[in-house]
Formats: C-alpha cells, sequence, structure tokens
DNA sequence: GTTAGTGCAAACCTTTTGCAGCTCT
DNA sequence: AGAGCTGCAAAAGGTTTGCACTAAC
C-alpha cells in the first residue's frame, strides 16, 4: 500500500514520522486524490484539532520537493490553490470540464510518447510532468449549447440589457 | 501580424481599444513569451508611468477568458505567478530546467495524438491544453552530478555538519 | 540530549474588488 | 452621452517565515 511505501521512503531519509505527518499521509493516502492543502487541514483538524495549517503546507512542500507526491492545478478552475497525489499510478494527464468542474484521468501512450521524445530531444532528463487539459465534458457541451441560445435569445429582446448579475466568487473562504 | 489580429478579434467583439490597451498587447506580441503580470507591468510602466498593475491582471483576464492568450505556471518554478503567451503557434509543452530555468518549447506529435485521443475517449471538447515538464536540461544534468558528488564528500568529511545556509529566495520583490 | 519538527503570529506575494472619475466610440 | 475602462486604495486568497517550544530519535 501507498502509505508504507511512502513511510518507508521517509525513514530511509531520516525524515521524522511525527504524529502530524502520520495524519497526514494516511489522510493523502486513503482519501486517493485532487486535495488541496486547506481540505487536507481541514480532515486533518478532526483527527487532531491542534494540527496547523502550517504543518499541512510544510509536509506538502517536503513530500513534493521528496517526489512523493505530485503538485496540481487542475487549470485554476476553483481557485490559485493546488492539488496534491501521490505519485503511484502510471503518469496521467487530467481533464477538467470547464463547466461543472469534473475532473476526469487520461492514460494513454501519447503521455510516455511525449517524455521519451522530449527526453531525446533535448538530452533532457525529465523528473516531473503535468498535463491538463479543459473544456466541456460530454455532458455539459449540450448544456452549454441550450445556454448559449438563451443569452442570445435575451440578447435580442433586450439590446440594451441591464448589468448582470456578478457571477459569485468561486474561491472557498477560510473558516 | 499577431498584433492586428488580436486587435481584430477585439473590435469584432465591440472591445476598447484603449491606450493602454494598446501598450499591453503590442508588448505582448512582441516581447513573444512568457511575461508574467509584473514584468508586463514593468515595462508597460516605462511607456506610460500612469498605467497601474491593476489594469495589466484585468487586460491579461480579457485576453484569457476570450482565449487570446495561453496562462503558464511553469511549474512554478521561480514563484506562484503566471506566464502569458499569444496563441499564435501551434500547441507545444513547455519544459523547464530545475536548475538553471531555462524553458524549451517541444512541439511534436504526439501533442496532437493526445488532444485526439482525450476528445474520442471522453467525447470531450478541449479548449485549452497545458503540457508542461521539469527536469534537468542536457547542460545541468552534469553540473548537477558534481554538486551532489561534493555533497556526498561533505557529508563524509563532517558527518553532523552544521546547518546549512538557507537558499535565498527564489521570488522577485516588487519594486 | 540533539536536532528536526511544530504551533503561533505575522508577514509575504499575487491577484481581485469597490468605487469614483475618465475616455473611447 | 453613456457604457466601458482606468486608477487608486484596500482587501482577499494562498503560502511562507521567524522564533520559541516540543517531541522523535
Amino acid at each position: 500500500m501507498a502509505l508504507d511505501s511512502i513511510e518507508g521512503s521517509l525513514k530511509e531519509r531520516g525524515v521524522r514520522l511525527t504524529r502530524q505527518r502520520q495524519i497526514l499521509l494516511e489522510l493523502i493516502d486513503k482519501t486517493g486524490e485532487h486535495l488541496d492543502a486547506e481540505r487536507l487541514f481541514q480532515m486533518a483538524k478532526e483527527k487532531d484539532p491542534k494540527l496547523n495549517r502550517v504543518t499541512v503546507y510544510r509536509t506538502l512542500k517536503m513530500l513534493k520537493t521528496s517526489g512523493l507526491v505530485d503538485e496540481l492545478d487542475l487549470m485554476h478552475h476553483v481557485g490559485d490553490q493546488h492539488y496534491y497525489e501521490t505519485r503511484l499510478k502510471q503518469e496521467h494527464a487530467h481533464v477538467i470540464c470547464l463547466r461543472c468542474g469534473k475532473v476526469e484521468e487520461f492514460f494513454g501512450e501519447p503521455l510516455q510518447r511525449l517524455r521519451k521524445q522530449i527526453e531525446s530531444h533535448f538530452g533532457f532528463q525529465v523528473l516531473l510532468a503535468r498535463t491538463e487539459v479543459g473544456g466541456y465534458c460530454a455532458h455539459c457541451q449540450t448544456l452549454r449549447a441550450r445556454e448559449v441560445k438563451e443569452l442570445r435569445m435575451l440578447a435580442l429582446d433586450a439590446p440594451k440589457p441591464a448589468m448582470a448579475a456578478r457571477a459569485p466568487r468561486k474561491r472557498a473562504r477560510r473558516s
């Protein structure tokens, strides 16, 4: 299991396995993926209310630097936070629907091909690779088309419409 | 030239071509790529000292939303700012050396292949795609090997070395 | 017992917002 | 003329740092 392999890797390098790190590692491992620092912090706080947000950031940074987790942006669809996932699966691309926010993972040979070509083309040693794709998922494409049509009709009805209500911020507030 | 096509696209949509936007568009166009908001602001300030940083952000956001520029992170190698480039060239990956910071661009068929596979696999409509690769460039690989060797020798000489000097912050300060 | 790691508060960088006034068309 | 855009000041979001204390080894 992932947790063991990560803990082993840390122990080997003399990194201390504190209670806090154990909590965080377990959450990252079993929750799967696409956790951001804030969400991880909220979850960890339930297990240890004293655990500090800063520790979450420091732990994530350590794991990232050690090459044990990968950092994602998910096209900044929600905000500017970063997301993390363990480096267990095969390399994959993240496909984000810009309408509903659903994230799919794509595993496919073009990714390995890309890596190899970059290595041989530039004599480059690839350590990290990140592919993120944004667009509309199958479901949202039809909904989107309907929205656009409605907008056009609105525009015809009212050539000089009042200012549209501002869309609510997507960023989540801190508690 | 890019500037014309961008200005045309904006004019068509009734977006005003203000003096500020002309300055910014020209800089983005002729400077090429990989400008972040701050650098763009500094350059624009030389042409118009009154131009405000906020205008830079608003213009970049507008261009991004309009699909006229792409937003990059360059693996956050320098900091958390974003970089922008016009959407003129063929799709390409950005290859960043984590030691010297050099950025290479990779154009190759795996990218088109990837996009097509994602579209057909998920029935997804791809609007944006971003591939960023981090590692060591050919030149830095040898330097890096030397560094590691030196570090190992240091470790042998001094089993309990004093705390290493903290590496300087990579983020650039505002003027 | 050391040293690495933690919590807390405060800072930091990057980006966004509210609003009054200016300016393109 | 009037909506759209700008500048300014202030705030926000996300992350990092300094320092004294704590806990893992």
